[in-house]
DNA sequence: GACCTGCTGCGGGATG
């Protein structure tokens, strides 16, 4: 038996010695530990990104899809490289979830402790024995979170350097998720602290699903570098995609419960839905994503009770980030379980990491946020050989009547799901935006420099920070005094007599909290006050302005002031405005998703994935859109509205009606067009007015948003002077170049 | 207009 086994273990150890040349650049135990696992052979990554690695030399980025063995590509180098050293390095993992973080402790364990290099996983949960025994010897492998290493910057400044003395790899795990986010200007910034500290560039590997623009991900990872970040890129293996999209019409009815201020009428979409999902779904793993928390309760809840009333076993576990952790660790075992079919009804908590195994089937229910959602969601359908990956739509769109709004003739959701699909199967997806100001996490990091080396000076600061090919690179000098002089006035900051900068008392407290290491905000609600009375709140997810129209509790108000400090809106009812009809549970749309949508309204033969109900919703929409004649006109009119129709993305569309309401128009983005309210003026007066907007150049961007409010997004907007922080929602929400172009290119006449 | 992520240091008390 034990011949047996040697001889078998030889002659795998014979393949891969013969088809790899990367397996022998592994350290010896390395090697020997990848037989005992029964590899046969590497894979592609795998194979490509080991000799880039075990020279401890390069920046590298491994993009694979999931389950392709990219944590092994990273670490097997990573260690071969530690163990060739006198004294043991620090190999440092960055990670954005606790939970991924126990993942990766769980799978390097077993290999270093054969090779006797210590893992220490560091994140909220874990307690402070491990901490302090990582503290007394810095060596071997870190597990931590960006905000765990921000506390260890901020609290243990003077033993930075020695902590992280012997840094020989950053391993930046989900690259993707960090890419144009606060958190992934926190990381940067951080590594970039860490190598100032240490003296030397410290090699940076990303770890990440495929990005649309892999060079841009390079200079995210280490931009204006002379040796350029090295990309593998693994395709993996091209698998089939199979899709099903079913259409659904809600019936009138609903319109006659109009104002009960209550939920209209139950509505037979989600029910029918939920019947077909019952029959298509027992029996096998899948996951559901109907755009929010609230509707993922509804579907568990209908799925369930149909569970129980036919007196089987549940298979039907809810998932969302307001669940607590005992529930959601159950629906995640019974999914990686695999004794019992069972389906995850989730919002993007399933999307990333965490490992639940493959799923049969992805079911979206509405429209998709994104493509490159869509695309992640997918990634966890039909990872088994030969198996194709399946996504299942379901799409309600409400019946047409006699006054049915423009946006619902047109069959925009089907529209715009169908674009989006389309979009998936031609391999384009949204990238990540990049431009972003960041000013709030400046701040952050600011205050977290001066804490590390008990004051600083506003030159060493802006060396630091934002000199060429530093983190904030794009902070002018004028900017960054006048944030110092506004960070001195909210007491943040204060300068001592030999201009060292300090904390001032706010920024001393807010330092001192352990609220304090985390880049990103938890939203945040406004409350809608009418008179004196308090109507509920809302969460602030686009800016306003006071005159505009918002609807709320079934009516339409109207917005007289918003209060940011208080975070209270003051509205007076509305008789005749017409809301802004959003289509709920989707994220913002690029003008991609936009063209194809037109590309389809102008095309005539049916998609192949719909069923007939989806069809005929396209002929509808079809139909409609050449009532309107939109192939050829920019504008069209109904009633007190005039619509300009773009056929562009919600930055462009926003950046529009921000141009539009600088000329004085009652201007709002919805959807694919711009809506303007005329109010007193006639048709002919808008019209002109566009015409001499296209004529002036862009206004600044401080002129265009002079009377804006609620532009507060990220943590620290609170603290910005008004023209920063104007120019920071303006470089994360409006595309004003593009918004100018498509002007200069219309006429606006009658 | 949706959703998600993360969090210190210290002291006191129980337990082995």
């Amino acid at each position: 038996m034990w011949r047996l086994t040697t001889s078998w273990r030889l002659l795998r150890c014979d393949r891969l010695e013969q088809q790899s040349h990367a397996f022998h650049l592994l350290d010896e135990r390395i090697q020997r530990f990848i037989w005992e696992a029964g590899w046969t052979d590497l894979r592609d990554a795998q194979e490509r990104a080991i000799p880039a690695i075990v020279s401890g030399t390069n920046d590298v980025i491994i993009a694979a899809a999931t389950a392709e063995g990219k944590t092994e590509a990273a670490f097997y180098p990573a260690l071969t490289h530690a163990l060739a050293q006198l004294e043991l390095p620090l190999i440092m993992y960055i990670g954005p979830l606790k939970a991924l973080i126990n993942d990766q402790f769980q799978r390097l364990a077993l290999l270093c402790e054969r090779l006797d290099i210590p893992v220490h996983p560091w994140h909220g949960d874990i307690g402070g024995t491990i901490k302090t025994r990582f503290l007394k010897r810095p060596e071997g492998v870190l597990l931590i979170t960006p905000e765990s290493l921000e506390a260890t910057l901020c609290n243990r400044g003077s033993s930075v350097g020695l902590i992280f003395q012997r840094a020989s790899f950053f391993i930046i795990d989900e690259l993707h998720a960090f890419i144009g986010t606060e958190r992934g200007m926190q990381l940067r910034s951080q590594l970039h602290r860490i190598e100032a500290v240490v003296g030397r560039q410290v090699p940076r590997i990303g770890l990440s699903a495929t990005l649309g623009d892999m060079n841009a991900a390079g200079h995210y990872l280490r931009p204006l570098t002379k040796t350029p970040v090295q990309l593998i890129v693994s395709e993996g293996t091209g698998r089939e995609l199979k899709v099903l999209i079913k259409g659904y019409e809600e019936p009138l009815v609903k319109q006659i419960a109009e104002d009960e201020s209550e939920e209209p009428v139950s509505e037979i979409g989600p029910g029918l839905i939920a019947e077909h999902m019952y029959d298509v779904l027992r029996g096998s793993n899948n996951l559901v994503f109907p755009n929010s928390r609230k509707n993922v309760e509804l579907y568990t809840h209908r799925l369930s009770r149909m569970c129980e009333e036919r007196g089987v076993p549940n298979e039907f576990w809810p998932h969302h980030g307001s669940l607590s952790k005992e529930i959601r660790t159950e629906a995640e075992a019974a999914l990686k379980s695999g004794e019992v079919p069972a389906t995850g009804v989730c919002t993007n908590t399933l999307e990333l990491g965490i490992d639940i195994g493959s799923v049969k089937c992805v079911v979206q229910v509405g429209c998709p946020p994104s493509v490159a959602s869509l695309r992640q969601r997918l990634g966890r359908s039909g990872r088994r050989k030969g198996e194709s990956a399946i996504l299942r739509g379901y799409l309600v769109e409400d019946e047409i009547g006699p006054s049915s709004p423009v946006h619902t003739q047109l069959r925009q959701r089907t529209f715009q799901t169908t674009a989006m699909v389309s979009l998936l199967a031609d391999k384009w997806f949204e990238p990540p935006s990049a431009n972003g100001k960041h000013f709030s996490t400046f701040i952050q990091q600011l205050l977290s420099f001066i804490a590390q080396n008990g004051g600083a000076t506003a030159s060493q600061c802006y060396y630091l920070f934002c000199s060429a090919g530093a983190p904030f690179a794009g902070i002018a000098p004028k900017e960054f005094t006048d944030l110092l002089r506004h960070l001195g006035n909210k007491k943040l900051v204060i300068q001592d007599s030999a201009g060292l900068l300090l904390h001032g008392s706010t920024g001393e407290k807010i330092v001192n909290h352990y609220s304090f290491y985390a880049a990103f905000a938890t939203d945040e609600e406004y409350r809608i006050i009418a008179g004196q009375k308090v109507l509920g709140s809302i969460p602030i997810s686009m800016m306003l302005v006071p005159g505009q129209f918002i609807l709320f509790a079934g009516r339409t108000w109207r917005i007289e002031a918003v209060d940011d400090d208080a975070r209270a809106i003051h509205v007076t009812h509305a008789g005749g405005g017409v809301p802004p009809p959003f289509d709920s549970g989707t994220g913002k749309v690029h003008s991609a998703v936009r063209q194809r949508m037109r590309l389809l309204y102008d095309g005539n033969a049916p998609v192949d994935f719909l069923d007939t109900t989806a069809n005929k919703h396209i002929s509808q929409g079809r139909a409609a859109y050449a009532r309107m004649e939109l192939s050829d006109r920019c504008w069209t009119e109904h009633g007190s509205e005039l619509i300009i129709w773009t056929w562009l993305g919600d930055d462009v569309n926003e950046a529009l009606a921000t141009f539009f309401r600088y000329g004085t128009l009652q201007a709002q983005a919805d959807g694919p067009c711009v809506s303007i309210l005329k109010g007193a003026l006639s048709t002919n007066s808008v019209l002109d007015i566009l015409n001499r907007l296209k004529e002036t150049g862009p206004p600044s961007i401080d002129d265009l948003l002079v009377d804006a409010k609620a532009l507060r997004r990220e943590k620290w907007d609170w603290a910005l002077p008004d023209h920063l922080l104007r120019a920071s929602y303006a470089s994360l929400n409006l595309d004003l170049p593009a918004a100018i172009d498509w002007l200069r290119c219309h006429e606006f006449s009658t």
